[in-house]
DNA sequence: CCTGGTATCGCAATCGATTGCATAACGGCA
DNA sequence: TGCCGTTATGCAATCGATTGCGATACCAGG
């Protein structure tokens, strides 16, 4: 079918070992620079491909990643992808995408299988707190962490700066004059949840604002669950002027909540989100939000996995923290001076 | 590293090559049951995975399948790859997934980079009309369209129905009422854009209405670009009551340009969408839009590819049309009886 | 002229699984 | 008892690229 090592070998009249060392640029000076040309030369008219499966089986490294994500339908993801996509394929190397759906006995089935095809290291987007395969797998495998860090184990991570993050969100609400500030949280299990639910409380601390009852966690990262979430907290505590939600979908459930108890956002209450993804800018009201470089995270999560692919002495684990900004649109407005 | 065929045949005290018999499903009726078991007895106790690049090199066969797409950040594709991966995995295939950005360039610089992966079979979401590459592929690889069909060469894909789809749509708006609708279509390039029209064409004619002037094509799926295209449609001619959009996003930048002129979706203009992306229901106002089954035309093109995979032979070309379903939603509405 | 060094390149083993062919064992039947 | 057909397994080649080692040639220095 395809031409091989052997094809060009025969064509320039050499031997393959020495084409093999001819087209590998860290071999290429092994070999007198007039073959290489002749090579080359022939190699490009024969259209050569280098067959990855031969080399994979001499070198044991398939040139790809697994990458594991927990849902690609959440607008979050396809942007980290996107950056994890473009700077794996500059370096020849290929991702295996996977989803898990949340779910921990999917997402070991999905990571045996990612091993069973030799991947050369893993970036893992599923941000559970408790992780038990973590540890083992890191063991053997380099793998880096995006979205998320690992609270356990010391493991290289990509992450947004979630309490610079939350401050953002915070400060802007404190700028317009809202005091009475409640926070929708991320599930209980998820990484980015709970930091999220920290630096919350942090950051109202640090404005002298009171917290108490005013955190409630939904189930899952779901429209209907912040909705009841929401909910909940507005009836228990009718002075609330401002949500700060741990997620776009949290906050579009919170303002469905709003709407639902014939409150208007942002006349009533304001709301802000998290992650600002695709389509945050029609819904209505549009949503104001902290956005997280998505495409940035993707690359530099690629970055650093291919670093460390290539040295693979160093034992200094990088967490690289991406620094968020606030979009503000029309989620967000002063507080009605009474209420 | 990992356990290989040797370690176990030397456990069992057999030769490497039973036990390949022993774990190949097609081979195992040749070796002796009682050996099979102590076979699968051992490659369970040494946790043995096979090596994919070994076999691979041998029977020339990765195993994997190239997924082309032209957008991941597209709502609509996530759904369909998830249907692609659901159904390729649970048949021990690997999907590779890339991203073209609608990108001629890019494009065929990907398929060369999965051809170099010896993928067996591409499954390609590329929509452009014109694709002087897809004959010459056709003829190397099993291909499987999908969200389009081909009109050069006659390939196996798998669509929607997009006659029936914008069919719905005018009925529902000529059930309310309306008459004078208009259609943001497509770029003249892309293959649903150009299929969406036609099927406009024909259904306002069986619906005796006239759609001379009232048809505009976009430049780019981008909301932008809708936005302007709706607005010189409306300003040419203000009976417009009602648009199909040829896609969500063009129906959300026609749903702009409607509010940009000071009038009011639907009250003054309906709006229909296509495709029914996630959050549609959450816009101002929500949606309607032709709802097409994203995950059922993914697997469906997944189980295409994989039938074609194994019966070389057979030269029947599917071509499979899933059908869409309408979602009624608040952008339309009664026209208004007097303008 | 001899020796040590370097630049090039060939040889052959190797990675792990697959598979056509050969072999061996065994049971049945004349 | 001898022959044949299964059944079960071993043998060895093969896929294509990589790489340690050895061989050759050539150059400069002593």
């Amino acid at each position: 079918m395809s031409a091989t090592l052997k094809d060009i070998a025969k064509k320039v009249g050499i031997h393959p070992a020495t084409v093999s060392r001819a087209l590998n640029p860290r071999t290429a000076h092994l070999v007198n620079p007039a073959t290489v040309v002749k090579v080359k030369k022939a190699a490009a008219a024969l259209n050569y491909l280098p067959n990855p499966m031969a080399a994979g089986l001499r070198t044991s490294r398939s040139h790809t990643i697994g990458v594991v994500i927990p849902d690609l339908n959440n607008p979050l993801f396809p942007g980290m992808v996107r950056g994890i996509q473009d700077t794996l394929g500059r370096a020849g190397y290929t991702p295996l995408l996977v989803n898990t759906d949340n779910d921990a006995d999917i997402e070991s089935h999905l990571i045996a299988s990612l091993s069973a095809r030799r991947v050369d290291g893993f970036i893992l987007a599923t941000a559970r707190r408790d992780h038990p395969l973590l540890a083992q797998l890191s063991e053997k495998f380099p793998i880096v962490l995006i979205n998320r860090v690992s609270e356990s184990v010391q493991l290289p991570s990509v992450a947004a700066d979630e309490q610079h993050g939350i401050r953002l969100a915070i400060e802007h609400l404190y700028g317009l004059g809202h005091r009475e500030i409640a926070h929708v949280a991320g599930p209980a299990w998820s990484s980015t949840g709970h930091e999220r639910s920290q630096a919350f409380t942090r950051s109202m601390k640090d404005h002298g604002l009171v917290t108490a009852k005013r955190i409630s966690a939904v189930s899952s990262w779901s429209i209907e669950a912040a909705n009841e979430c929401a909910s909940r907290l507005i009836k228990a505590d009718p002075a609330i002027t401002a949500i700060v939600a741990a997620n776009d979908q949290l906050a579009l459930g919170s303002i469905a909540a709003i709407k639902g108890m014939k409150l208007r956002c942002p006349r009533d209450i304001s709301v802000v989100g998290y992650n600002d993804m695709p389509f945050m800018d029609i819904v209505d009201p549009p949503l104001t939000s902290v956005s997280v470089p998505q495409k940035d995270i993707g690359s530099e999560a690629a970055r650093l996995l291919l670093s460390m692919l290539v040295e693979e002495g160093s034992t200094s684990v990088k967490q690289v923290r991406l620094t968020p900004e606030l979009i503000i649109r029309s989620s967000t407005a002063h507080p009605r001076v009474e209420k």
